[in-house]
DNA sequence: GTCTATATACAGATAGAC
DNA sequence: GTCTATCTGTATATAGAC
């Protein structure tokens, strides 16, 4: 029996790599079809195929298919949300820039943020599994959260009204990661600082009829 | 071998069932088991096993897991998507209500719909797959969108300011969906109507600084 | 460093008896 | 209307040769 599809079409995927180079290239491939089928549809095959390799040497180089997602799509997660926190920490703290601009500023890093995590955060969206893995629900919400609780009423304008603080924090976690969502599932890209423009309009001034 | 649990557990379950009865609760079975487990994680033994039959007589009734899916979560969440769409043009069309009055309650609307399928959707997000199954991205948000599209137009201050409206429909979807599945992941009840009030009041007034 | 062959496991689905 | 027994497909992971 033939196999139409043979590791080792790709040329370049033909070289024999150290182990760690090896490692590194399996991990790009893992994330690229974790990404693209979601972490039940990706399979062990597919990733292994894609690096030219076989199934059976990607198993020595990794445990499972679980330790290839986390260094594959969790870890980035993890920095990609820490790069977020340390940047509106500092932008927070500064004193040369006015607050409004503040404001605009944190909308566009969180934006910038939401973007790339967004094809990161769509694949371990589908991570389900036999009941363990909230990954989505017990880690990435509530860093975020945190990310935000901490900076938020130093910047913006609240508490000026009667919200909580919970809710506006939703809000901005559920703007931004809609649209980044939205833009990633249609295949457009998002202009990152022309749509935080926006966004900070509607938090700062509304858009409707003003309530009596 | 002795199954510790076998099917029959619960006495109500023993009951013989005409095959529309059957077809009725084992639907409803499935529907608990897909929104705890996600539809990967649910097994047509767990159904079976709920609804207190054997998984082969599951099949006596449905072809497969895909059709149980489809009866289970896709249906519903379609007639509360149809529901909503229903109320919201109904709110817009009446001219006895105040223009403010109006937007508050089709926040309200959607919030309350947003709670309401955020189970099925939590579940449907699950799904994965082998690539297809793209339920969320294919069919729930292009319809949800439209449904607000229409509407949003009509009800709201937009287009008052320089603001897409795609960007609004999406900050809408994205507040209120956000804020049900949180409040659904914590275990946290929504406060319907309060919580419209207080996005109304952010979405027609803003709560920060004005910009310049 | 890399492969072929295979073990293991389990889920979805069917056959046929009662 | 319901069950017992079983098949088939497929995915992860391992053993051992080169």
């Amino acid at each position: 029996m033939t196999r139409s599809i043979a590791p080792g079409d790709r040329p370049e995927a033909r070289k024999r790599l150290t182990a760690a180079e090896r490692r590194t290239q399996i991990i790009a491939m893992a994330r690229e079809v974790f990404v693209e089928e979601g972490v039940n549809g990706a399979r062990s095959r597919d990733i292994a195929d894609r690096a030219g390799i076989t199934e059976a040497y990607l198993y020595r180089h990794f445990h499972s298919k679980d330790e290839l997602f986390q260094l594959a799509i969790d870890e980035p997660l993890d920095r990609m949300i820490t790069v977020l926190s340390n940047d509106t920490r500092e932008l927070a703290a500064r004193n040369d820039v006015d607050r409004v601009e503040v404001v605009r500023r944190t909308h566009e890093l969180l934006l910038g943020c939401m973007v790339e995590i967004a094809p990161l955060v769509a694949a371990a969206l589908l991570s389900g599994g036999t009941g363990k893995n909230q990954f989505y629900a017990d880690y990435l919400f509530p860093r975020l959260r945190d990310v935000l609780a901490l900076v938020i009423p130093d910047i913006t304008g609240y508490p000026t009204k009667a919200i909580e603080l919970d809710l506006f924090v939703d809000a901005m976690i559920g703007i931004h990661l809609t649209i980044a969502l939205e833009h990633l599932l249609e295949n457009k890209p998002v202009d990152v600082p022309v749509v935080a423009e926006q966004v900070t309009t509607m938090f700062a001034v509304g858009v409707g009829r003003r309530p009596r």
